[in-house]
DNA sequence: ATTTAGCACTCAACCGCAAAGAGTGCTAAA
DNA sequence: TTTAGCACTCTTTGCGGTTGAGTGCTAAAT
C-alpha cells in the first residue's frame, strides 16, 4: 500500500473528479459514457467502466442499482474536498455584491452575521446559516442603567462579546434616577466579568449593602442579571434561504425535508454541530453521516468561524445537498468571512473631520 | 332574497357544516353518506344529495371533480367562520401550557412574540407567526451612551414603543467618558420624538453647536439614529413550526411549498398584509385569496394584533391550510393575546419587600 | 311538493404488463 | 492493458382494464 493519496492512480483520480463534477450539476449517476465527452479522456469507456469498478470497491463510488451510472459516495465527496477540488474564482459581480450588502450593514454582529447568511444563501442557491455560539463563558463587561419614571427602568448590559441586551424593569415602588444611576455604578463594581456560576450570595450580599437604603431592588435585579446572561449564552441560529433547497430533488421527499427543518429551528443540534466541530477557525466541511445529526446525513454542511482576538465570536454556513458544488461554497464563505472580519475590526468607521459628505 | 344568513335554510347549514367539519379533519372530499353519519340527520343521502347541488350552485361548495364529494368553497369556509363556527374550549392542558411559558419569558416584547408564535404552532400544528408591524412613526422616547474606550462607544436607544436597540461606535479620534455622557444628554434634548424625516438641518445644526468642540461627532452619530429609526420601523416576521405544514397534503406540491416559504423569508407580504388589515384590533382570518398574497391563495391566515393604550405593538398568528381548524386556532390565539397583553401591562414585576424567594 | 330508492354514469386511483432506454459486466479479440 | 461487442439488469414510461366511491337523474312513495 502507498501513501493516502498515491492509492489512486492519476486516471481514476481524474475519473473520480469528473464523476463528482458531473453528478454536482446534474444531480443523476453519471455513466462511463459521459464522463468520456466530459473529461475528453482518450480511451474507450469500457475502460472507464474497469476503472470505476475499480473505484467502486475502494469505496469511493456508489451504484444506486445495477443498471445506473455512479453516485460518488461520501468518501468519494471527501477524497473530492481534500484533494480534487480546484479554486473557484468568484467574478467581481459576486464580490462587488458582498460589499455592496455588508459594507451598508455597519450594525452589530448579528445584524451582520444574518445579512451574510442571506448573501451565502443567494450566492451560492443553498441554504445560508449564520450561527452564534454558546460560549459557555459569557460575562457582562458593562452596565447602565436607564431611567424612564418612576416605577420603570432598563437595565443594559454589554457582553464580553460585545452584545449588547437590554431588559425593561418595573418596579412597584418609586424610583429616583439617582438610585438607577447609582445601581449601574454598584453593578459595575462588583459585577463585571463575572460568570452567572460566580455569582455567588457574598457578591449579593456585597451588592446589597453598597446600594444602601434602595437594597431591595437588589435581588430582582440579579434574576434579571442571570436572565440576561442566559440569553447571551444560549446560541443563536438564522436560517436564510430554506426555499433553495426544494428545487434539488433529493429534497423532494416530503417527510425527510420536514425533519430537516425541525432541525434547523430547533436549532440545539446546530449549535452542539458547529461548537463540536470547529474551534481551529477554519472552514469546516461535514458531508453526510460526517455531521452526527441523523436528519442531515443526507445533506452537507460547511461553515467558517469568524473569529476576533483569537475568540470565535460566530459562524456562517451553507446548507445543501451532498453534492454541494464544494468549489463555490467554499470560495463564497472565504470571501464573506473575510470581509465580516474586516468589518467587525472597524466598525462604523467616523473619520476625524469632515461630519457630512466627504 | 332574503337577509343574508337568511339564504340558507336550516338544513342547509347543518349540512355545510357537517361538511367543513369533515373536511377540515379528514382533509378529503366529503360524499353524502358520511354527512349522514356524521351529523345523524334524519332524511336519505339522496336528499342531502339535492341539498349540496344547491349549495353548489350558492357557491358555499365545490367539487374537485364529476365523482368526488364536495369540498368547502372560500365562500363556504367564510360563511362557517362567521356564522357557524361554535366556541372551542382550550383545555386546562393547553391553558396551562401557555402560562407556563408565557409567564417563565418576562423578557422584551420581541421574546415575548417569539414564544407565542412557538405556541400557537406547538397548540394548533400549524405554523405560529409573530409580528411587529412597520409603524411608519417610530421616534426615539430617550438616548444613553454607553462609553468602552476611547475609541468606542455604544448608542442606545429607547423607541416609542419601548424596544431597545443599540450601536457600536468606532471613533478615529479620542473621546472622553464626560463626552460621550454629554452627547446622550444633547440627544435627549434635541431630537427626542422626532420621526426620522423631522430630523432637520436646522435641528442638526443646533445639535452640533451644542456639542461646542466635540462637534465633530454629530454627523456620524446623527447617521446611525437614521439608522436606528430605520431598523426600529422595518418591522419584523418570526415564524416557528414551518415543517408543521410539510404533514398537510396541501402542501405536498413542492414548488407551490418553496413559493410559500420564500414569502415567509421576504416578509414584506406578510407585513403588509397585517398592516393593511387589522387595525381594529380584533382577530383577522383571511382565507384563501381573501389575502392578496398569492402564493397564499391556497392558505389560511388568522392573526390577531397586540394592543397596548391603543397602539398596536405586534401581532401573532396561524398560517395552515384553507382548512384550517378555525375554532381551535381562534380560541388558541385568543388565548395567546389575552396572556400577552397581561404580560406586557406588568412586565417584569418586582414586589415591594422580599429580595428573594418568596 | 318533498323525499326516497334505484340505477346508470363518471372519473380518479390502482394494478399489471410490456416496451423503451440507459448503463453495466463480461468475454474475447486487439 | 485496452477495446469492441453483446447479453443482461433494472428503472421509467405508457397503456388498458378494473375497481370503487360518489354523483345526477328518474320514477315511485309519502
Amino acid at each position: 500500500m502507498a501513501g493516502k493519496t498515491g492509492e489512486l492512480s492519476e486516471r481514476k483520480k481524474q475519473i473520480l473528479k469528473a464523476i463528482v463534477n458531473a453528478h454536482i450539476e446534474g444531480g443523476e449517476p453519471v455513466g462511463s459514457k459521459s464522463i468520456l465527452q466530459a473529461a475528453g479522456m482518450n480511451c474507450s469507456s469500457a475502460t472507464i467502466r474497469n476503472e470505476m469498478a475499480e473505484l467502486e470497491e475502494m469505496g469511493y463510488l456508489e451504484q444506486p442499482h445495477a443498471s445506473a451510472g455512479r453516485v460518488p459516495s461520501e468518501l468519494g465527496y471527501r477524497f473530492y474536498v481534500d484533494s480534487l477540488i480546484e479554486h473557484y474564482a468568484m467574478t467581481t459581480q459576486e464580490i462587488a455584491q458582498i460589499n455592496a450588502l455588508l459594507r451598508a450593514k455597519m450594525g452589530e454582529l448579528d445584524q451582520i452575521l444574518s445579512a451574510a447568511s442571506h448573501l451565502a444563501s443567494a450566492l451560492t442557491n443553498y441554504t445560508g446559516i449564520a450561527i452564534q455560539p454558546r460560549s459557555g463563558s459569557v460575562t457582562i463587561s458593562k452596565f447602565e442603567g436607564i431611567f424612564l419614571d418612576p416605577s420603570h427602568f432598563i437595565l443594559v448590559a454589554v457582553s464580553s462579546t460585545g452584545t449588547v441586551k437590554s431588559k425593561h424593569i418595573h418596579t412597584e415602588f418609586a424610583l429616583e434616577e439617582a438610585t438607577v444611576e447609582k445601581l449601574a455604578q454598584v453593578l459595575n463594581e462588583t459585577l463585571v466579568h463575572l460568570t452567572a456560576d460566580r455569582i455567588t450570595l457574598p457578591i449579593i450580599m456585597d451588592l446589597e449593602s453598597r446600594m444602601g437604603t434602595e437594597s431591595r431592588i437588589v435581588g430582582p435585579v440579579i434574576k434579571v442579571i442571570y436572565d440576561l446572561l442566559s440569553e447571551l449564552d444560549s446560541g443563536e441560529v438564522r436560517v436564510a434561504g430554506i426555499d433553495q433547497l426544494l428545487q434539488y430533488p433529493e429534497y423532494s421527499d416530503t417527510q425527510q425535508f420536514r425533519a430537516l427543518l425541525g432541525a434547523l429551528e430547533k436549532k440545539d443540534d446546530i449549535l452542539d454541530l458547529v461548537s463540536a466541530s470547529g474551534n481551529e477557525g477554519d472552514i469546516n466541511v461535514l458531508i453526510g453521516s460526517e455531521s452526527s445529526v441523523k436528519v442531515m446525513n443526507n445533506s452537507a454542511l460547511v461553515f467558517k468561524p469568524i473569529v476576533k482576538n483569537g475568540q470565535t465570536l460566530g459562524a456562517i454556513g451553507v446548507l445543501g445537498p451532498r453534492r454541494m458544488d464544494y468549489a463555490r461554497v467554499l470560495a463564497t464563505l472565504e470571501g464573506l468571512s473575510g470581509n465580516i472580519e474586516n468589518l467587525i475590526q472597524t466598525n462604523q468607521q467616523i473619520k476625524d473631520g469632515g461630519t457630512n459628505d466627504g
